[in-house]
This record gives C-alpha cells, structure tokens and sequence, in this order.
DNA sequence: CAAAGAAGTTAGCAGCCGCTAACAACCGTT
DNA sequence: AACGGTTGTTAGCGGCTGCTAACTTCTTTG
C-alpha cells in the first residue's frame, strides 16, 4: 500500500490556491477545509516543522520551495484528472471529487499514461 | 472528501480470494496483508460487529452476504482498474498497486466512465 | 505423555486526525 | 480607554490503525 500524503497535499494545495488571492491565514484554511481552527493551528505547525511552509510576524503562511514544489505538482494531477474524467463525461461536481480523491495515489506511470489518453482524446475532438 | 472504506474493503477483497482455495483464517489474513495477528484479530471482530463476516467454530472466516456484496463490488472495480491501466501500459505491478489505491475512491460515475473506456479500447485493438 | 510450535486473544502503547473548551492576543467600535 | 469580536493557541478527549508483550489453546512431534 502507498504512502498517506492526503492531509500535507490537501493543505499545500489549498495554501497554494489561497497565496494567488491574497494572505493565507489559518482560519481561511479551517473554513475551506471545513474543519475547526485548532485543528489548522496544530497542522500548520507540523508543517513549518517539516519545511513546506514558514509563518511571518501576521501569522500570515507561506509556502517553502519544497512546500510550493509538492503544491504544484499536485495541482497538476488534479487538474489533469479533473479534465479527464470531464471529458469522459463524468459530471463537474463529481468529477472534481474523484480527482481530490485519486490525485494523492498515482504513480508518476500511471499519470503518465492517463495525461497521454488526455492528449489523444482532445486532440481526436 | 469521500469516506473510509479502505480497510474493510481491503480485509473484505482479501477474504473473498483466499476463499476460493480454502479455508480462510486470520493468520492467512494478517501473512496477506502484511499486519501483525492482533491487529486482524481485532478488526476481524469488528467486521463481525458490522455484520460482514461470520467466524465458525474453527476460526475461520466466512463472508455474509452484505460482505460478499462489499468484496464483489470492490474486486469487481479492481479489475475493471487494472485492466485499463495496463491497457494504458502502465506495467502490471505499478498498475495493481494504483489500481487498489484507486478502487476504494471512485464514483458510480466515474466508475462507469472508465469501463466504458476501457471498453473501447478493447474493441479498437 | 510431555514439550514445542502455531494460532487466537487480550491489554496496553503510540501516531494520526478530528473535536471542544478555554485562554491569550489583537483588532475594531463606541 | 473599555468592550466585543475574530484569530491563534493549548490542553484534553475520542476514534482509527497499527504495534509488542504476554496469555491461552490447540496441534504436532519427539
């Protein structure tokens, strides 16, 4: 069985995200993430300890080189499954789902395989 | 975010194919899936509590029909997965470890989605 | 039969991930 | 300046999933 990078992901994502519009602070991140602030607090930490992120005097998060490299590259698989699965027809909403839900437990072979289906099918429309 | 099933999918899977070739008991389970005995021990009871299983006089494990439903379902999506990975090219190994990784996450829709591609693909070859 | 081995079980521990309650710190408004 | 609201933080809890140690029970074998 793989590795859990569910949590780290979903956060770095969401940090990612969030950077684009504005200043990230814990509790932009425990209402999209619909969970409690403590629970945000308690993780971030965990996070500056592993080196994804570092905090500034506002409390303010910031994603490390490391933190934004794991960020992108799951932002890839995520919108490259999401394109996917809605070209094969599966609904928005629930497609998004899946994707979230996938996106942490790909091998770099099979999102390989999949971008190359991607690519056939839009060029074939 | 979509529920759990990954372990009780998992022992559910397993039980239903070490069925086929005997009788199933724990230590066959904890050998498979690379567990200590206690923890099977344990989570077999709780598997009983939920009503998937039933245990016989001798230990051993046998499928009621809700965990037989659960296991078909879930091999079923397996192999539906595993099929079209490899169809991709992913190679095998790689393909059954995203293949489990995948099945306890996907959607009705998606589901159906990617059996009708895989269909396809088998079709054009 | 007795000793050794394999299997099941129980108890207690640890890590992960959520929660609530409560407190501290920092706004804003009045 | 004082009050109230938002945010951050800590402490303590519970569920889930694994572990080891230790006990029982059953089987096998010398």
């Amino acid at each position: 069985m793989r590795r859990k990078m569910t949590r780290r992901e979903d956060y770095l994502k969401l940090i990612y995200t969030l950077s684009r519009k504005g200043e990230v602070h814990g509790a932009d991140l425990a209402d999209a993430l619909d969970v409690k602030r403590p629970t945000v607090c308690v993780y971030l930490k965990r996070l500056v300890d592993i080196g994804d992120i570092v905090m500034d005097e506002h409390h303010c998060v910031h994603l490390t080189q490391q933190g934004l490299q794991i960020a992108e590259s799951t932002l890839d698989k995520h919108g490259m499954l999401l394109e996917l699965l809605q070209n094969l027809g599966v609904p928005s909403e629930v497609a998004a789902g899946d994707a979230c839900a996938i996106e942490h437990n790909i091998s770099p072979e099979t999102y390989s395989a999949l971008k190359q289906l991607l690519n056939e099918r839009q060029v074939n429309v």
